[in-house]
RNA sequence: CGGGAAGUAGCGCAGGCCGGUAGCGCACCUGGUUUGGGACCAGGGGGUCGCAGGUUCGAAUCCUGUCUUCCCGACCA
């Protein structure tokens, strides 16, 4: 039992890492701040990654690529763009390595300094704009709607699995627009696909809504978010979309002629999400046993362990096995026929539940005789006896339930958890007894936001999209106030 | 970048105070018995003790430096 889980209760920071770990997704690797992302974890991330190309294209974009070193003084052309972002910049300054002339092994050669450094890109807006000046002379050429799939580097000081890590893998649309509206509608398009996919594919409820100034993207006008509440009640920013206003194309000089034949800057938005994406599945419906993935995006959906006494009983279960796993792969679910002899049914029950796997089934001779199935579901963990007829399309209908069951499951934690409070000592307590989203009055300004995140490490997570306007004073100061903002602590 | 903890076999750890040439559990290999919730017996392989210096006849152990990781803060997706 050397794969013990810590439960959350006793340390959940602890527990998230054990799950990342030994359910296989991710190990920490020899370069500090950056993780191996391991097969299990990497077949989880093209899953997701698969569905959202596709969502992608369906909204009528398409994929490119750009280089992952940015001139320094691209960097710098957007002033709010580069203070966000200049502490945590990777950076390139030489091309060559040589043996060192005392004897200490290889070194940087002096002498092959680069002209201008190079940035390992945050974010690629800068190089995006910069092209796209030439990509755009006149209205024809708009609206240009283009996704990059690309690793990023930040280099952060604290870094946790998933979560946040100096590298991490993301998409980051860049679109440009002739017009205002249109580029906001993009934003709100992509907002909504993203919001779409986390729920119906990841089984994760989310809030959408607006950032605050102090919140927003360095360089947007303003930043829409979605944001998820995690097992221990704090809330994580699951995908950002931005409305960039001119502000890019101004930076980069890039205009276009109006179909009036005048000169005008182009509109920009860019939107993304990352791996970071894995870390919220991870916290938000895994249990003390282990990870629970939900069917949509599990890397498999369903593992048959056969269980025998001797050669001849384990080759006819084999041979029952591959009918079911011929009518499931029929049915496009993806099936593994674990018969190894390497273990035992009991540590690959355990195996299979610590990788979230949502399905399993158990199969021996006494099933056999009987014509059933051993069921038991990752979600509730209960286990059922199931006949084999028809047993496919049980199975299908049971995954469907399983992640109907666990978005509805993660929405009533979540909605249970967003609090109504009206006066500071509420405040506090909600947020120290209770956690999750606190929904309440707030002046408006910075200054107040940034006095609450000081007193108790909450911030405006969002102000929610479709918001009731309600007259009220804000929870801090008394100032009058028009509506209700999401405050929590956050990842 | 501050504060704490830790690096000894693939993993988890003991040994360290008091220096004498490294051990336990799991995993691994071989053979056998097993198989409905992490099997058992017997035999076996594997470690310049994170790295670099220093003290010493002798260093996992003492000293200095350094790297890495985890936890808690400041910064952030």
């Amino acid at each position: 039992m050397s794969k013990e889980i810590t439960s959350r209760q006793e340390d959940y920071s602890q527990w998230y890492n054990d799950l990342v770990i030994k359910g296989g997704l991710a190990d920490y690797s020899a370069v500090r701040g950056c993780m191996v992302i391991k097969p299990h974890g990497f077949a989880l991330w093209e899953n997701m990654r698969d569905q959202l190309d596709k969502m992608f294209k369906a909204t009528g974009h398409v994929n490119a690529y750009f280089p992952l070193f940015i001139p320094k003084s691209f960097l710098s052309k957007e002033a709010a763009h580069v203070e966000g972002f200049a502490k945590e910049c990777a950076v390139v300054t030489h091309y060559r390595l040589k043996n060192d002339p005392n004897g200490g092994g290889i070194i940087v050669d002096p002498e092959a300094k680069l002209e201008e450094e190079l940035i390992v890109r945050p974010t690629s807006e800068t190089i995006i704009w910069n092209t796209y000046k030439d990509w755009i002379q006149s209205y024809r050429d708009l609206p240009i709607l283009v996704n990059q799939w690309a690793n990023v580097v930040r280099w952060e000081m604290r870094t946790r699995l998933f979560l946040r890590t100096a590298e991490f893998l993301w998409q980051e649309g860049h679109t440009a627009h002739a017009t205002r509206e249109e580029a906001i509608e993009e934003t709100r398009k992509m907002l909504d696909v993203y919001a779409e996919f986390v729920e119906e594919y990841m089984a994760l409820p989310v809030i959408k809504g607006i950032k605050t100034e102090s919140e927003r993207f360095a360089g947007a006008e303003d930043t829409y978010c979605i944001e998820a509440l995690m097992q221990d009640g704090k809330a994580l920013q699951a995908g950002t979309s931005h409305f960039l206003g001119q502000n890019f194309a101004r930076a980069f000089d890039v205009k276009f002629l109006t179909r009036e034949n005048k000169l005008e800057f182009v509109w920009a938005t860019s939107w993304g999400v990352s791996t970071r994406l894995i870390g919220a599945l991870v916290m938000a419906h895994s249990d003390d046993q282990g990870l629970i993935l939900p069917p949509k995006i599990a890397p498999l959906q369903v593992v048959i362990v056969p269980i025998y006494k001797g050669d001849e009983q384990k080759a006819m279960i084999a041979n029952k096995v591959s009918e079911i796993v011929k009518e499931l792969k029929e049915l496009g679910i993806s099936v593994k026929f674990d018969d190894s002899d390497n273990s035992r049914p009991g540590w690959k029950f355990a195996e299979y539940e610590m990788k979230g796997v949502p399905v399993r089934i158990a199969i021996g001779a006494r099933d056999l005789e009987n014509n059933v199935a051993e069921i038991a579901r990752r979600d509730t963990r209960e286990k059922k006896s199931v006949p084999l007829e028809g047993l496919a399309i049980y199975l299908k209908n049971l995954l469907e339930e399983i992640q109907l069951n666990m978005f509805n499951k993660a929405r009533e934690f979540r909605d249970s958890h967003i609090t109504e409070v009206n006066n500071w000592t509420e405040f506090e307590r909600c947020l120290d007894e209770k956690g999750g989203f606190l929904s309440a009055h707030w002046d408006g300004t910075a200054e107040t936001e940034e006095l609450i995140k000081e007193k108790t490490k909450a911030t405006i997570r969002c102000i929610p999209l479709n918001n009731n306007t309600s007259a009220g004073a804000c929870i801090l100061t008394g100032k009058p106030s028009t509506q209700r903002v999401l405050f929590a602590r956050a990842y």
